[in-house]
DNA sequence: ATGAAAGCGCTAACAT
DNA sequence: ATGTTAGCGCTTTCAT
């Protein structure tokens, strides 16, 4: 297996020898312009076949001026969700023979704005972006400043410069609502990232509203940590140890699901006998666990669906007024909502060892 | 906020022209080369302040005959071990200075191939490839045929061309079945998926070999599907409705482990009370959930890190025969294995509702 | 119907 | 120490 040099592809030019035309004709040939004289579109057809000839998508896009690239700026890679996403978003580039480039920042503001700088400077036709915070970040910011072309998604509910398209968080937590006061729960607590602005607002909103409005007597606790998950471990342990016991808990984000189940492991608690348990964002482990979790879904093809189309129109040159989108979501009942119990048995308070 | 045209980057001309000196001077200073009067070397740096510029890698990568881009290849990103796969090797081509362009197969072969095409097109510098099979796939070929750089990873053990990087499947197996003998099982059932190839063989071997050995009694049944994961659900429903009662399942591969819950879940059989659950790869929920799933944890940033070195050794031209490397894994038992139960109790088979 | 020439934005020899 | 020239691989007038 010799490691040599290897064999530098085929240029157009060498087509074009081989064919004994142009390297305009052969560019010709390979874009259907069809006032090439049959025999030698075939010569070329013939010749690319032989070499093996494919066009350099990068070079011809130096040339016009125009790159079919398009970024994908995510806050993670590593959840089903955002996974998800970007699937989505790269099958919706390809059909339109774009090639998508996608980028994690890892949750942080300084990382999102160094990609969408990089971003930039591979000059990509336009960016979906899927903000740490909202539409207010650093990397909002810096679209706006270069005049980029965008969309944004997800932790979103609209900006004045691009187009939006999110799920419908106030409807959703509306409706999570409704189940639970439906149940007579009178004492929910809720979790989420302070950090994720408007999109954790509008969860929270739509929560509390119709909360109010179906039992005012509802207390409804709130533990938001500004940034990372760990301080909001620390605030529900904190929470639960000064002796609170809500019927319920609303996690308005994946990760706060999974920290709240390891916290009723921490106090033997178990869902929906002790506690029920209603998080937003589904995943697929969630159906195949005693119990299993209730979720909201988020519609992701919808939204990267509507996200791309958005975006094309916008590049392919549409003016007017950002269009701010909102996608229902589905609420799916588990087994890990129940009744609130009346007498309220102290859990016994072992923590269970994980290996 | 006009929607004019937006104003076009500046290019190094624009450069050039404003602070009095060429086009070549001005790639001199900004790659450093000390020859440049430190008079003029700061007006470069003063206009390429005033404009905001900021070169176009691509364009450079053009003249230069040398892209500096990684491209990635993974079955899925919707998964937490390739989002973090990919979110690891992302961060270590950035820091040599190269982007990575990931892109998902789909775990369809054709795909694969179709994407390994495109990236061939975009002269990408090297590619990390894990194949939806083994190493015996189209893209692989594909990848010797065009005498292309990369490395392949997680299910493939060795390559006659390729350096490859992956979990040591083998020893992890062992590892489980020493487990599961001192537990006591006699009778263990283990699911994969036939089409993961060389890796799978490695689990199942590392398994049966270290089982047979620690008891030659033990009784080792193996469901694998071909292809997808749901023909092997209804294997797996067979099997039980057979009346098969083995007293440990252990799964190869992380849908596997979520088939085999929701089996269970079908039946009203327990973890660990009625049957243990063992599954290859781990998922950051399996330690909140009653009971907690034991798992084999690869090494994920282990696999990223020495894929991205080897890839970097073989693009600066080092040759030599391909290297195969095993990472180990770690195995962490958690609350689904337990012992044994002598006397079955026949488990109520009622199906549970999921909505 | 075709090809020569110019050039996208950049870099690398080679002069000076 | 700097600028001129040529050209990476491609596309696009614009003559012919």
């Amino acid at each position: 297996m010799a490691k040599g040099a290897q064999p530098k592809r085929p240029s157009i030019h060498d087509v074009a020898r081989r064919a004994g035309v142009s390297a305009a004709t052969v560019s010709k040939v390979m874009h259907g312009v069809p006032t090439v004289k049959a025999e030698n579109a075939e010569r070329v057809f013939e010749a690319v076949r032989q070499l093996g000839y494919r066009a350099d998508p990068l070079a011809s896009d130096l040339r016009r001026s125009k790159r079919r690239i398009i970024g994908a700026i995510v806050p993670e890679l590593e959840s089903e969700f955002f996974g998800s996403i970007v699937t989505h978003l790269e099958r919706l580039a390809e059909r339109r023979g774009y090639t998508l480039v996608a980028a994690s920042s890892g949750e942080s503001e300084e990382r999102e704005a160094e990609i969408l700088r990089r971003m930039e400077d591979w000059r990509v036709a336009g960016v979906v972006l899927a903000p740490v915070r909202d539409e207010h970040g650093p990397a909002g910011e810096m679209m706006r400043a270069q005049g980029m072309t965008g969309v944004m998604i997800d932790r979103v509910l609209s900006d004045k410069t691009f187009d939006t398209v999110s799920a419908d968080s106030l409807s959703a937590s509306a409706e999570v609502a409704r189940e639970l006061a439906d149940r007579g729960h009178r004492h929910v607590l809720v979790i989420g990232l302070g950090e994720q602005g408007a999109c954790v607002r509008a969860r929270l909103e739509g929560f509390r509203r119709t909360a109010e409005a179906l039992d005012p007597q509802m207390r409804i606790d709130v533990l938001l940590s500004e940034s990372s998950v760990e301080p909001l471990r620390g605030a529900i342990r904190d929470y639960f140890s000064r002796g609170e016991r809500p019927t319920a808990v609303f996690s308005l984000f994946l990760k706060g699901t999974l920290v709240a189940l390891s916290e009723f492991r921490r106090r033997g608690w178990h869902c929906p006998d002790d506690i029920s348990l209603i998080g937003f964002d589904d995943a697929e482990w969630m159906q195949v666990t005693w119990p299993s979790i209730a979720a909201v879904v988020q519609p992701v093809e919808r939204i990267a669906a509507h996200a791309m189309e958005r975006l094309f129109r916008r590049i392919d040159g549409e003016t007017g007024p950002p269009m701010a989108r909102l996608e229902p979501c589905r609420f799916l009942v588990r087994e890990s909502i129940g009744m609130p119990r009346q007498e309220r048995r102290q859990g016994p308070k072992i923590s269970v060892v994980e290996t």
